[in-house]
DNA sequence: CGCAACTAGTTACAATCGAAACTATCTATC
DNA sequence: GATAGATAGTTTCGATTGTAACTAGTTGCG
């Protein structure tokens, strides 16, 4: 074992998969950042309250990947511009209940097909088997590095 | 044509992507950030001096995928800690020719292994076939994502 | 009830970032 | 050989971020 194997950037893969998501996401983010000013986790929240709704903000948190912060930001602004209604939640009044508003549906209505164009032209290059294999090993990684994740820090070497 | 997908946050590729890839970004900076006080620009910086020197900036901005303000910023603080030197390029004096000190190729020397067993420990989740043909997808999306980014934009809708 | 521990969400602050403007050098062309 | 345009790299500035501290409300438990 232990062969020195030559450390190339190019072909590591957290290198990788990083500057692929990045490109990727500025791909997308044409669909809704200039148009209609969103930036990306607003973007997010959005997509998120258009097929669920009456969400905290701590779920859609967790649930979108992002942390409270950057969820508060979003909706303050999201909230400011009449796109997502934000009322007290009556049964617990440190939190709110959170729906897109009826201009919020349609911007979540125009933006999705857009968003899904994009994803479609990205997958473009890759034939059905492939998709189909990606999307597999996409949810295996995911759910390992998200064990990795919370495993303790290992600082030995 | 035209089928109504219904749409999920959790379904869409650009947005696994970029969630897996944050992940994968933050298990690898353990190697070096808490430890070598790096950040990632700086880690690309070094590791890509760690095989090709006597550099430009501008030629690691490009291989690296950054762009050349965080380039510069990266070299800033390395040749500040000593990790990079860079002494002008004679033939034209806009430029630096970029290679690590002796104590940058140590710290190299250190860090890839980290790095590399990270990567292993990702992939572990794969079996043989399955990282091959990760690889092999992955190289296909990006020069096809590469191809759309040059293009125009789309703002058709 | 009353106080400690917890949770939802916001604010503050320093670090990081990207776009655009800038400096210095080089190249092409006349 | 002068001048316009391109190129390498830096600086500036406003916006975005992440961590930690904070406020307000809730729960558990004596």
């Amino acid at each position: 074992m232990s062969s020195k194997r030559k450390f190339e950037l190019a072909r590591f893969l957290p290198y990788r998969l990083s500057v692929l998501a990045e490109q990727v996401s500025r791909l997308v983010a044409r669909t809704y950042a200039g148009r209609y000013a969103l930036s990306t986790p607003e973007w997010r929240v959005i997509a998120h309250l258009g097929y669920s709704t009456s969400l905290s903000a701590f779920t859609i948190a967790e649930r979108t990947a992002m942390d409270k912060v950057k969820v508060s930001r979003a909706l303050a602004r999201l909230t400011e511009r009449g796109i997502v209604l934000r009322e007290t939640n009556p049964l617990d009044q440190r939190g709110f209940l959170l729906a897109l508003t009826p201009s919020g549906r349609v911007l979540f209505e125009r933006i999705v097909p857009a968003a899904l164009a994009t994803e479609g032209r990205i997958v473009e290059a890759l034939d059905a088997p492939d998709r189909a294999h990606l999307s597999r090993i996409l949810d295996k990684l995911a759910a390992h590095v998200e064990a990795l994740s919370s495993a303790p820090i290992d600082e030995t070497g």
